[in-house]
DNA sequence: TTCGTTGCAAACATTTTGCAGTTTC
DNA sequence: GAAACTGCAAAATGTTTGCAACGAA
């Protein structure tokens, strides 16, 4: 049977830093943004509460950044904007129409798609920016 | 200035590898597949390798799955299946048309693109096949 | 009282690195 | 001979886990 939950003040909490942000944090980046608060925080904590919510859905895994893995606690469907040199993770909110191709790639794959992610890499606004100003320089 | 590049037979065999297969592999998996033929090759070697063809270009890395950095020595534009059940990673050469929204999305978000990669999770076709059969029985 | 939750530190797994010896040019 | 390459082992890094103490129901 499933496992019961306990009320947890810590886990409330570091499901609101990561709602509360669209940085895309790391388990590293909750950790610090919590220390203040709770004092005790332990980085085992952060990691075990944020693969309960992978788990349940209320977060997703959005792939590894400098070796460290990126969270998103929102749900709604976006693409996202990896920098190259800064490693910061911007949300893209423009529609691509990838669902509709979902029954023809399972045509030709032969496997089952459950869901599907699109990554841009590049520069973020700021680090192209500070480029162009360079470059002009 | 660049540095110069000597011949490494090793170098040579990794990059080989990478090739023939469409396994999208990781360090360790290259390193057991050329053991037989270099007995003394060691670990580091292919990570220090395959470091060396990313900065030039030669392969790319399309993520990490379970903990470990997954390669393509495929740079022709293509996505990706990774199941969630096996992490096996296959080609998906259904074409998509994300490229032609570059220019909108670079207006959105005030980056720059440089290049993009759609992920499909779901069952690679062995893993559904596998499913099917035991729903089945 | 029971069982989920946590801090802590140790354990793990992957990747990187320093160094001394080897190979390429 | 100089510079690049490699094996080896140690280090570094991010993440997981065992355990005893703690907190919620």
């Amino acid at each position: 049977m499933a496992k019961t939950r306990s009320y947890s003040k810590k886990r409330e909490g570091i499901l609101e830093v990561m709602r509360q942000t669209n940085c895309h944090p790391s388990a590293e980046w909750v950790y610090q943004k919590l220390k203040p608060k709770f004092p005790d925080l332990s980085l085992g904590t952060v990691y075990r509460n944020i693969s309960l919510f992978k788990e349940e859905g209320t977060v997703i895994s959005i792939g590894t950044v400098g070796g460290q893995e990126r969270y998103d606690a929102n749900l709604a469907p976006h693409a996202h904007l990896v920098c190259d040199k800064c490693g910061a993770v911007a949300d893209v909110w423009t529609e691509l129409p990838v669902d509709s191709f979902y029954q023809e790639v399972e045509g030709t794959c032969g496997g089952k798609i459950l869901r599907h992610e699109v990554i841009f890499h590049g520069l973020c606004q700021n680090c192209l920016e500070a480029e162009t100003a360079f470059i002009e320089s």
